[in-house]
DNA sequence: TAGTGAATCGAAAACGTTTTCGTTCTTATT
DNA sequence: AATAAGAACGAAAACGTTTTCGATTCACTA
């Protein structure tokens, strides 16, 4: 069943079929409702790959993320499902597995299938940025979030993580903490540079002089990660009062060896994770952790996305914008001294 | 750029180059290559849509979840992922919000769209199912797991909720537990039904008398709701020495509860959860509960997507095959009676 | 009565492919 | 030299829409 043949069964023209279809002013409410009425009552059911072709609007985005067992992420997920729903677009979900070469096919899959805008957060191994320019050159509009290109001039939205990471470390000190160790994430992504210095200048701004020895990397951001390398500071008798983690995941498994080694949290030592994962306001103790809000993330996204198209169709000039979506610390009982309630 | 143009640049027919571009092989080795050659050189990028339109394969499937701030959810989104990436196909996400609404509306889009397949786990106030048949009517694949019609003949992958339920139940009794809670799911859909059953014939396998005061509802599945349904029975003097709960969260409240109300975890009452979520075994004494591979879930919704697909385009007969992922019980501290080590 | 304008309609081109089937050209065989 | 067979190519239809622009109708005004 297709508009042809609807135009044939009712003797209209097929150009007045699509237009009754569409809304188009200029057909007689009588033919309109016969037009309606028969294709209701056939189950008519049109073809947007069709309309799609033909009007080079595809209604449909493509959200490439760099992996999907995350609850960032997912929540991000979550956000740009919701606002691309309100608007009626396709969102095609892909995972770069944090892998370079499948963030480029996937691209390069993504601009075959003439998507509208591509969305993504960057791999931990993407060195090279030629694929987002390819995104730009045709015409597709590109958003960046959280791990993003300096680079490439697109709409960005991410949050302030040296801000944020700073904000952290300042509740450390504020408790009366200082040594503080910093568990962080991969030496390349911004992201995770920016909470390292966040953290450092946190140090520097409290006259707490920097120790190389208590910053160690946990790059896969793991339970286990967070476990080991909170033990080999143990052990290897190096003193510290507080753990500052780039992930709740990398605090949790510091959290498991402290308790492990019967060292009291928060007394001893305080622990603060990153991203509010659902799973950390269920540990004992919980977890201090900065949100960093993913369905708001997401709704932004979409709504930059939706910004730039518009003035792409009204060929107006494009604006492309960072927004920086605030965090907030949420203090839980990982830095709760009882002096302080 | 289109294969049009480079037909013209190259005074070669249409033909012939999308030939050459889809490796047919009757073109010649040397046209062939001037023609990829060519096309690499100017950055041509094939429209799928076109194709799509016609040849009636868009390569890509629609998944249609509940809700997506689950970990089960989420894992089963992944394995779907993963499988349909090896297969060159794209997955159009969305999310029913547990609304029949929603749901009947996504399909529409969907079939709109001209996917090739449909995969759905139903909402939660799904009362009707034509939508389901309207996928079927329109010759596409439908996959249902997870909350599934079985009025619907179609393949299906789903867990045995309530053998699942049954093996739980027995674990508790095996530890010695005689008053079994059962924080039950909704009361419409089969999966909670399941649970409940398994939950219920364990105990008269048993011997045990099964006692209505002791299963509540926690609809929401939510924390807090496991929370307060369990205050209620422990502040109504209703006495219990276990509880299995639908879902991790809600085992969660309860335990959260429980240790507010000073009540030994497991000795004094023991607990079991369901769905085995990331933060199952982080709590504190973490908990025993049933394990569901959602990626294992989500690769063989693919893989039954495949097989019908294959089958149809070969039009040999389409088999509707149900299959049956295997659960099972992940013990930990919330069932760990000291006396069984 | 002629002319004007609005309302309604339709022809046809276009979007970018795939694929059938017939044509041409080579080469080998007799 | 005639023919057959196979290799390489191309014309054209088709997929299902949207949209421009001209044609037609009709009521109404001057």
């Amino acid at each position: 069943m297709t508009i042809k043949e609807i135009s044939k069964a009712l003797g209209i023209s097929i150009s007045t079929v699509s237009k009754a279809l569409n809304d188009y002013p200029d057909v007689n409410p009588k033919t309109r409702e016969r037009i309606l009425h028969f294709a209701k009552e056939n189950g008519f059911v049109p073809n947007k790959l069709a309309a799609s072709l033909r009007t080079k609007e595809s209604k449909t985005v493509g959200l490439i993320l760099p992996n999907t067992k995350n609850d960032f992420f997912n929540s991000i997920l979550e956000g740009v499902l919701n606002a691309a729903e309100k608007a009626n677009y396709f969102v095609l979900v892909l995972s770069s597995h944090e892998s370079y070469e499948e963030e480029k096919n996937h691209i390069a899959k993504l601009l075959q299938q003439k998507v509208d805008g591509i969305f993504i957060s960057l791999s931990e191994d993407t060195y090279d940025v030629s694929h987002l320019e390819e995104i730009q050159k045709s015409n597709t509009v590109l958003i960046q979030f959280d791990k993003i290109s300096k680079i490439i001039d697109s709409s960005k939205v991410i949050i302030n993580d040296r801000k944020a990471a700073y904000t952290a470390t300042q509740h450390l000190i504020d408790i009366g903490k200082k040594n503080i160790v910093h568990l962080r994430g991969p030496l390349i992504p911004q992201v995770s540079i920016d909470r390292f210095l966040g953290y450092k200048s946190a140090l520097e701004n409290n006259g707490i002089t920097f120790d190389p020895k208590l910053v160690v990397s946990c790059p896969k951001g793991t339970n286990d990660e967070g476990y080991h390398e909170t033990r080999k500071l143990v052990e290897n008798g190096i003193a510290f009062d507080a753990v500052f983690a780039h992930a709740d995941l990398v605090a949790i498994g510091a959290i498991n060896l402290l308790k492990e080694k019967q060292i009291k949290i928060p007394e001893e030592v305080s622990v603060v994770g990153f991203s509010n994962w659902l799973i950390s306001s269920e540990t004992t103790p919980s977890l201090t952790t900065v949100e960093q809000s993913g369905a708001i993330i997401g709704q932004k996204i979409f709504h930059h996305f939706m910004r730039e198209r518009l003035q792409k169709i009204s060929s107006t000039k494009i604006e492309h914008l960072t927004e920086e979506v605030p965090t907030h610390l949420i203090k839980r009982e990982s830095t709760r001294l009882s002096l302080e309630n």
